[in-house]
DNA sequence: TTCCTTGATGTAACCGAATACATATGGCAG
DNA sequence: CTGCCATATGTATTCGGTTACATCAAGGAA
């Protein structure tokens, strides 16, 4: 491998010229700049990374925390994050947790060790205490898709009480009024935020959410199908059903066809996230969309900027908001 | 942050020793040992990764190359290559290349420039001889579902001509006789591949296939679309219509809902990969399976024993058979 | 001419660990 | 009691860069 060293000496100078030529050239007068440079391409020279990192005590890097990297869910916050890095200079370093608050944990250190300077936690499992005092031993740390008071300014996420209410809305405006959900976990503040966003929604228009109508599911396809099952069972009659994500969604339609009930004609289906399961079902899944990338990049650029000690976060947009694409899976049931 | 030396005042020994505590216990006496352990615990040291990885001259880590973060294709070989490397105690990093022939060298390079002890790259876009010349450069590096005769030690890879026959095989077994086909771009060795053994198998029953019904996609829904348009304009009749990747099967069977045509009624669909679009399709997609995190997994295991000078690949299996996965979407249409 | 300023470059310390080699200690054989 | 060896620990160098500070030459003002 060719160092620095190496480079200076062919071209009859220090190191510490080099190292400015590459970090600082406009310092360097132009004549040994360009024969500094004509020798880094000759020789191919290129700045071993790990050498740098540890003498400017900065890896222009931002780690990211996720659960694992084959759902397109965390795929698609990834990608923000690393695109928008991407154009300011910095690079992205991902490392999965398996969804296990050690998982978690172990990442996030991980990624600190490695002099990350700053991540991007996506944490379901952590309790809020040990969040917030890791947010606080971590000046550049942010959360991704989570919301903690105490951190408000740290955290980038979606307005998930407003997309309950947004589906709730939408459902009223379609004319249904007896309306079944299926949750997520109930440990996740993401499940409640949604469910208080669709209690607030019915209220409005003056509707109880019937307790008997509320199922809760895992956010996988499997337990959206048994979910469902149970709302079935319990005889009481429904219009339409908010799932709260898209693979849930894609269990009670598989429910529905196996047990010959016609989506949308008998009941409208309305999911959540919008991943791109929900384009490929038949019917077309009506959702509430999250932005994902956008999501993913804000926080890569608040985090950047942490780091980097910018004018603090300059009116960076944090908290987004959540969409409907109507697709077919909703009909109007106005009579 | 608290460093080595800290550590090693508080414990009243050498940073030689402190280090060996880590690396080596037990070459430490059992009281130091514990005493510097000890101190480790209270004042929460935890080793600068960056500063090892400079002595040591390795990181201890896999970098991968893949084309984005966002598809579950790499997603999925990704997590493959994870997974089986934590098991050995590496660590994986990996850098997306926007699926052009710059981003895969930026990428290959960058993770080069980290000290990464290997690399798994998936490229579409570099040539066979820029991959030699990097493959014979880089010693620790391998190629991830591409293969590349001169190195092909170096390569860990789907059968694709396997892949091909199969296809036809399972066609002609449901008794199917006027196969159609649309292929991935024709630049790419996977879509020569497919496309040999589909003759291949194709020929065993004495069928040949008409030029006609070949036609260039994109990998893409949208490619998929225009392409069986294309084909079902062409007038020449066809009962199975073999597509060579999941998407571009959903974008056949969206055509041929728009046109009325009935799948598999009409048309039989297979598909390729079984990435979870399939099991999403309305009827479910048939398909040729590809083991994308078996794949993955022993690309990693494969750069890891080059990486660490291991018992030269140890029969370790590099070349994977696609498998017939069967759902809906072709039927048996023998007399 | 002299002194000061400015710009270009070099010197050397440092980042935080790993490790080859040197040294000290203790036990045991003779 | 010596001498030798094994074990435990310390010393000092090294990895490949960055950067504060020193140095030097040239140009301009007085």
């Amino acid at each position: 491998m060719v160092t620095i060293l190496q480079v200076s000496r062919q071209a009859g100078v220090s190191t510490a010229t080099v190292s400015r030529v590459i970090n600082n050239p406009e310092v360097v007068g132009i004549r040994t700049r360009e024969r500094v440079q004509e020798v880094i391409e000759r020789l191919g020279y290129r700045p071993n990374l790990v050498a740098r990192d540890l003498a400017s005590r900065s890896s222009r890097t931002i780690g990211v925390v996720i659960n694992n990297f084959s759902s397109v869910y965390y795929g698609l916050m990834l990608e923000g994050v690393e695109l928008a890095l991407r154009k300011v200079g910095y690079k992205t370093i991902a490392e999965s947790s398996q969804a296990t608050s050690e998982g978690e944990r172990q990442a996030w250190f991980s990624l600190l060790d490695r002099q990350c300077d700053g991540v991007v936690v996506h944490s379901d499992n952590l309790e809020d205490d040990e969040l917030a005092v890791l947010l606080d031993r971590q000046p550049t740390s942010v959360l991704l898709n989570r919301y903690l008071k105490s951190h408000a300014d740290r955290c980038v996420y979606l307005d998930n009480v407003q997309g309950g209410r947004l589906a709730a809305e939408y459902l009223i405006s379609k004319g249904h009024r007896r309306i079944a959900t299926i949750t997520g976990p109930t440990k996740f503040y993401q499940t409640n935020d949604r469910l208080k966003g669709l209690h607030q929604g019915l209220a409005q228009a003056g509707i109880m959410l019937d307790p008997d109508l509320v199922a809760e599911g895992d956010f996988h396809e499997a337990g959206g199908e048994t979910a469902t099952a149970h709302l079935l069972d319990t005889q009481k009659p429904f219009t339409a059903l908010f799932c709260h994500n898209d693979e849930m969604a894609a269990g009670a339609m598989e429910t529905c066809r196996r047990r010959g009930i016609r989506v949308p004609e008998e009941i409208s289906i309305l999911g959540f996230d919008d991943v791109n399961v929900a384009s490929h079902l038949t019917p077309k899944l009506t959702t509430v969309r999250q932005p994902l990338r956008e999501i993913g990049a804000a926080a890569g650029i608040l985090a950047h900027s942490l780091a980097t000690g910018q004018a603090a976060n300059s009116g960076l947009k944090t908290v987004f908001e959540a969409e409907i694409v109507e697709r077919a899976t909703v009909v109007d049931v106005t009579p």
